[in-house]
DNA sequence: AATATTAGTGACCACTTGGTCATATTGTTA
DNA sequence: TAACAATATGACCAAGTGGTCACTAATATT
């Protein structure tokens, strides 16, 4: 946790370090992003910095920290506004809705995406510590929960399905870059409904011919 | 492309400098790797070392050509092996064997999961110039190849579904690092091919209940 | 044996890194 | 106004980076 010195500095000046932090930490890694320019970029010395934060690390994971606290009050938000959804249409909402997440905040989803490349263990439990499974664990009650309801089959693995739908998120990302070049959903909106359906519907029917 | 006196060099230190380098791009992404551990690790001064690449970036794009070379006769050999099988036991034979070479040779495993964090995008497209897409040409091709043989239905966007196989892969591994903290596949057979075949039937049988 | 060519070497360069600390500045209380 | 505490500051540090270069050693060629 940043120190009270950081605390005690006015609004502005907060805002403008921690936005310079995250567009720091939004392109490199851990080890390859700068104090150098974070202080540079937010106009303060590097004295100074070190007046707000112990060390880096300090830094680093309160912005992540900042971050996760973003993510899940948009996606409890969201689960909690239509409870009574099929599980389809549950995922499917999940997915748009994250698009929409990433361009409306595209500081955190950059953030985000860089944190699971990071190759520095040390650094990611210290991050993991302050929560971050609970994503994981959503989809899975999800699962379960349609379950129950007899909405897909019992003999479905949930945890493999878990890790199924997360890396859709990656692969629509992957997908719209390789397409178009960029990730802004409004400029490509029908053919990005279109793939997530594609990818759906997969998941959801099989691609086995029907007509055997 | 390395100099002609890299070339000159005897096998033995030949294969050292390759390995050394294989190790610490394998651990480190592309700005954080070190020439002077590499030097270090196979006992050349740096002054040869520059006598045999131009610079950092021809070590690690030669490197990367012999992974990329590694892994396409790899995967075509398998291929070739086994032409009539249906496409559920081709790609189930691409996985399990995708697991074997990971084992065989962990090195060049690491090394292409490193160079998809890469986040230079001049090194990595100066990597991806030397071949890198063919392994999504060759899941399209069997692909479309199904369908014509009418095994999976029309209507499955090829795209969507390669793009989904792909992402099996790390979903795999992630899958192995979660359950087990390692991805040694001996030390835990049953469950992976238990969870492979989960993920399969997912995508081949879809996850609707048949019953209602 | 003398010469010309190629390869080996490590001190050195300019630069960047995260972090420290003595000093200067400011704000608050007496 | 004087004294004291809190904060601001940037020169400085040791350690690392990729890359250079003058020099030496070895090998081929004459």
């Amino acid at each position: 946790m940043p120190k009270e010195t950081f605390f005690n500095l006015p609004r502005d000046k907060r805002n403008l370090i921690i936005s310079a932090a995250i567009e720091e930490f939004s392109k490199a890694d851990y080890n390859t992003a700068s104090i150098n320019q974070i202080c540079k970029k937010s106009n303060i010395p590097k004295g100074s910095f070190y007046q707000y934060f112990t060390d880096k690390l300090d830094l680093y994971v309160y912005i992540m920290t900042l971050a996760i606290e973003e993510k899940i009050k948009f996606f409890s938000d969201v689960i909690s506004e239509f409870p009574a959804l099929t599980l389809l249409e549950q995922i499917r909402l999940l997915f748009l809705k994250g698009l929409e997440f990433a361009k409306k905040h595209p500081q955190y989803a950059a953030l985000a995406e860089q944190f699971t490349k990071e190759n520095d263990e040390s650094v990611k439990s210290a991050v993991i510590k302050e929560g971050e499974k609970q994503s994981e664990a959503l989809f899975i009650q999800m699962i379960d929960n349609a379950k129950a309801k007899g909405e897909i089959d019992e003999k479905v693995d949930s945890v493999a399905l878990s890790i199924l739908l997360q890396s859709l998120n990656s692969a629509i990302n992957r997908y719209m870059l390789d397409k178009f070049g960029n990730v802004r959903y409004e400029d490509n909106q029908e053919d990005i409904n279109y793939f997530v359906d594609s990818l759906l519907n997969i998941i959801f029917f099989g691609i086995q011919n029907k007509n055997d």
